[in-house]
DNA sequence: ATGTCTGCAAAGCTTTTGCACTGAT
DNA sequence: ATCAGTGCAAAAGCTTTGCAGACAT
């Protein structure tokens, strides 16, 4: 099952380096490995945190370049969210869609054909569309609750300390 | 036209500062004006070369606290690109579909009531959708002309170098 | 009068750069 | 044998913080 995803985007990266004249070193399939181990959204430090659990040591230069190629082979995607820097491992063409609550920051990765449909129909000016990521921004569940509980606190607390109108 | 939107929103800050127990400064107001006075994406320092232009000066700590608030508010959109953080002018529950090229970096704001409608219908969990922000990528026409231009060099230039097959 | 907001400068992060060295081609 | 890629450390950017003073309430 990983196994297939993993031979994939190694056959991925291996094409896109050799088509580029570039070279095919231990760092970048480990780093790509690791990648593609996490679950969810990731920050570098995290990714390197990973590496070095499996005793792989790589520089921050060479992280950051690294993670930089595999963006432009589109084998990683990166979202910078209020907390933030985060990346995520993707499929070329795999489409994303975010619930971000603005208040507490969650994110929720969503699967909404609706939207995926919608995006792949859309007509775009002189455009070839490879991907998409919907950030859909609002409140989760949580903070609703929240809210309210505030809100019904306040409007208590009002009614103690103005229980007079002016007149 | 524009005084209208400018009183719109100096009015929805107006009801968050008033609401939340927040002060009226000048700063506020001039930041969120020139933030509304600018077209599409801006950086932080753009924002505040127009401040000075107007001969408003503000330091960076309030700009960025300002900026922070205005994004609360929703008044502003902050984005972050390859190309760094930029803020955009937003009426709040204002969606935007961009289109942006991997390629060059160019981005294309455009406008699919598909995709809107799509995403103002899709079934969210437990989640009050407030806004969100579409993001395509692929390649835009003049990267894809690039792009040809470079493959036909390339073909050309192979015909050249190697004009036998190994046997 | 009060305490929030501002300006300035310093501190704290994140990301990039320079340079010497290593190793893939 | 080359020179792209790496590691390390320093530099450069970007954002936050601390503190004194200003000003909206």
């Amino acid at each position: 099952m990983d196994d297939i995803v993993s031979n994939k985007v190694r056959n991925i990266l291996t094409d896109y380096l050799e088509q580029n004249h570039k070279r095919k070193t231990p760092e970048r399939y480990a780093i790509l490995d690791t990648v593609y181990s996490m679950s969810g959204h990731f920050t570098l430090e995290e990714l390197n945190e990973e590496l070095e659990l499996q005793n792989f040591h790589v520089s921050k230069a060479t992280l950051y370049n690294t993670m930089n190629l595999l963006l432009s082979v589109r084998l990683v995607v990166r979202h910078n969210l209020k907390d933030g820097t985060k990346y995520e491992a993707s499929f070329r063409n795999v489409n994303h869609c975010h619930q971000i609550c603005t208040v507490c920051g969650k994110i929720t990765e969503i699967n909404s054909p609706i939207i995926v449909d919608a995006v792949c129909k859309a007509r775009l000016k002189r455009f070839i569309r490879d991907s998409f990521s919907v950030y859909i921004y609002g409140m989760c569940s949580s903070c609703q609750t929240k809210l309210n509980r505030q809100r019904a606190k306040k409007a208590k607390a009002k009614q103690k300390t103005k229980p007079k109108k002016k007149t």
